[in-house]
DNA sequence: CATGATTGCTGACTTTAGTCAGGCATTTCC
DNA sequence: GGAAATGCCTGACTAAAGTCAGCAATCATG
C-alpha cells in the first residue's frame, strides 16, 4: 500500500466526490425530495420497471413503491403493466413528468457548464480529460471477478455475449450452442470466472481440467464495454493462478486469427504458440504458457 | 455551452460522484448515523473549536450542539472552554473517540486502496495524477467572486490573512492595521471583492474610485491553498471591468518586491511598469494598464 | 390444479436530519 | 458601566428516509 497514492485518492474522495455530490443533490432536489427526483431522473423518457429501478436505486421495496405513489399522485408518473409477465410493472412519465425531467436534464447541463465556465480553455479541457481518466480507471477498478458456475444469469449472458460476437466476427460464423460443455467448467473438472460492474457481467473466462490432458484456458471473455481497461488480464492471471494451485505446470489455449486483441493479449502476457494439440475446426493458433513464475493460491 | 464536454462532465458527475460517494459514506458510517461519524471524524486527533466545525459541515448550529452531545454520551468527545475567549468552545476525542478515529482512518486507507489495488501500475500512475488534476481544477472551479463589504467578517478574514503575510513577507514587516482604510472601498468610493470556496474566503481585492486620482487596485490576495489556481487573475479581471464600468480609462497598482508571483500576474495581465505615483513606503514597483480592450458591465 | 416462488403494495413503525425560537454566559464596543 | 453582539445550548418541532411484516396477485412447474 504506497502511502503518496493512497493519500491522492484519499483527498479526491473527500473533496471531489463530497462538494460536487452535494452540489448535484441540491440541483436536483428542486422543492422535491431528494429521493423523488432522483427516481424520477431514473425513470427517465424511457420509463423503466418497477424492479429495474429498484436494484439501480438499491431501494427497499416498500420505500420505492411509497414513491412511486407519491410522484403518481402528483401526476408526474403512471404506474401499470407493461408486458408479458403480469407481476412486473413499469413506470413511465405523464406529460407534465415528462417536462419536469426536461428541467432536470437542463439543469444538470447548467451544473455541468458552472464548471467549466469559469476556467480559461487550457483547463477546461485538462479537466475534462482528466474527468475521462479518472472515470474510465474507476470503473477498472470497480470491476470484481469472482467464481460463479456457469448455469448462473449472469455467467449465461457472458456466454451469449461471447457466442454471438464470435459469430459475427469469425469468417466461418460460430455455430456453437451456449451450455454444450457446461458440465466440463464447474469444479472438480474446471472453474468457471465472471467480471461483474456494479450489477452488470462483463467478462468472463473458464478453465478446463480434464486428467490427462493439458490445462485449457476456454470462452475467455471481455465486454466492449471495459476492453482495455486491463479486466482481461486480471481473469487470465486469475485462471493461471487457478490452474497453478490445481498443480497444472502450463496452461494451453487456441484462439481464431480473427481475435487480434485477444492473441496479442496473449504474447504480451508470457504466451508463445506451439503447434496444434486439439481438432478444433474454429482455432488457427495454439498458445501454452509455463505456469514456473504464476504465484499459487491467493 | 459545449456539448461534448458538458456531456463528460455529466458522465463523471453521475458515475465518479455517486459511486464513490455511496462507498465512502458506507465506509464512514459503522453502524453511527453518518453525521455522527462526518463530526467525529473532522474534529480529529487535534480537536476543533466548535465554531469551525460549524463552516466545514455547514450545520446548523442547535444540530451540531446536539451532535456533539450525543458523542459526547458516548465517551468519545469531551467539548470545553479552550483559550482565550470563553464563549468558544472546543471539542477534542478522548482515548476511546481517538481509536474510533484511527479506524476511521484505516478504513478509509483501504477503501482508498481498495481503489488503486486491481490496477497495474501504470495505471495507477495515471489515475492518481489525473485525480489530482480533477481535484485541482474543480477547486479552481468551485471559486465564486462577489462583491462584499470590507467589513463582512470574510472580508476581514482575508484582509486579516493579507496584512499577516505581507508582514512575514516584506523585509521591513508591514505595520498596518486592517480596516483603516475601509471606507475607500465601498460604493461609491470603490469596491471590495471576496473569492470563496464553499464556505471559506479564499481571495481578495479592492478598488479605489477617487475622483481626481487614478483608479487603483488596492488587498489582492489570494490564499496559499488556491494559489496557482488561476484565482488572482480573476480578482484581477473582475476589478478591471468593474473600473471600466465606473468609465475608468485605465488602472495602477503598486506593489513590493518582495510578492514576485504578483508582479509576474501584472506583468502577463499587461501591466507595464510606470515611474512612482504615490508616496507608498511599502512599495518598490508601480504598474498600470489600459482599459481599452476590457469589457465593460459583465 | 395445487404448490411454491416472485413481485409489488400497504400499514405501522423507528431513526436520522434539519429548523426555529428562546435563553444564558461571555465579550466587545462605545 | 451598560447596550449590543457573539457563541453555544436546549426544547419543541417537522420532514425525510428507511425498515419490517403481512398480504394479494401472478406465474412456473410438475
Amino acid at each position: 500500500m504506497d502511502r503518496q497514492l493512497v493519500d491522492v485518492v484519499r483527498r479526491f474522495n473527500r473533496t471531489v466526490t463530497q462538494r460536487v455530490g452535494a452540489l448535484d443533490d441540491s440541483y436536483l432536489a428542486r422543492d422535491r425530495p431528494l429521493a423523488q427526483s432522483r427516481l424520477l431522473w431514473e425513470i427517465g423518457p424511457a420509463g423503466a420497471e418497477v424492479a429495474a429501478l429498484r436494484t439501480r436505486l438499491d431501494l427497499d421495496a416498500g420505500y420505492l413503491s411509497r414513491l412511486l405513489r407519491t410522484l403518481e399522485g402528483a401526476g408526474l408518473v403512471v404506474v401499470g403493466p407493461t408486458g408479458g409477465d403480469g407481476r412486473v410493472r413499469s413506470a413511465r412519465l405523464t406529460e407534465a413528468g415528462r417536462a419536469e425531467w426536461d428541467l432536470l436534464d437542463r439543469m444538470s447541463d447548467e451544473l455541468a457548464w458552472s464548471m467549466l465556465a469559469p476556467l480559461r480553455d487550457g483547463q477546461r479541457g485538462r479537466l475534462v480529460s482528466a474527468m475521462a481518466e479518472v472515470e474510465r480507471l474507476l470503473m477498472a477498478s470497480l470491476v470484481t471477478i469472482e467464481v460463479c458456475p456457469p448455469s448462473d444469469p449472469r455467467a449465461r449472458a457472458c456466454l451469449r455475449a461471447y457466442v454471438g460476437e464470435l459469430d459475427e466476427r469469425f469468417e466461418s460464423g460460430f455455430a456453437v450452442t451456449v451450455g454444450d460443455d457446461d458440465h466440463e467448467l464447474v469444479p472438480p473438472a474446471g472453474v468457471f470466472l465472471v467480471a461483474t460492474l456494479a450489477t452488470e457481467a462483463v467478462g468472463c473466462g473458464g478453465l478446463r481440467l480434464s486428467p490427462g490432458e493439458p490445462v485449457e484456458i476456454k470462452r475467455l471473455w471481455v465486454s466492449r464495454s471495459v476492453r482495455g481497461l486491463g479486466v482481461g488480464r486480471r481473469l487470465l492471471d486469475e485462471l493461471e493462478r487457478r490452474a497453478a494451485a490445481a498443480g497444472a505446470d502450463a496452461v494451453h489455449l487456441d484462439t481464431n486469427r480473427s481475435l487480434t486483441e485477444a492473441i496479442q493479449l496473449y504474447r504480451s502476457a508470457g504466451y508463445h504458440e506451439i503447434p496444434r494439440y486439439n481438432a478444433n475446426p474454429y482455432a488457427h493458433h495454439w498458445f501454452a504458457k509455463r505456469l514456473d513464475g504464476v504465484a499459487g493460491p491467493n
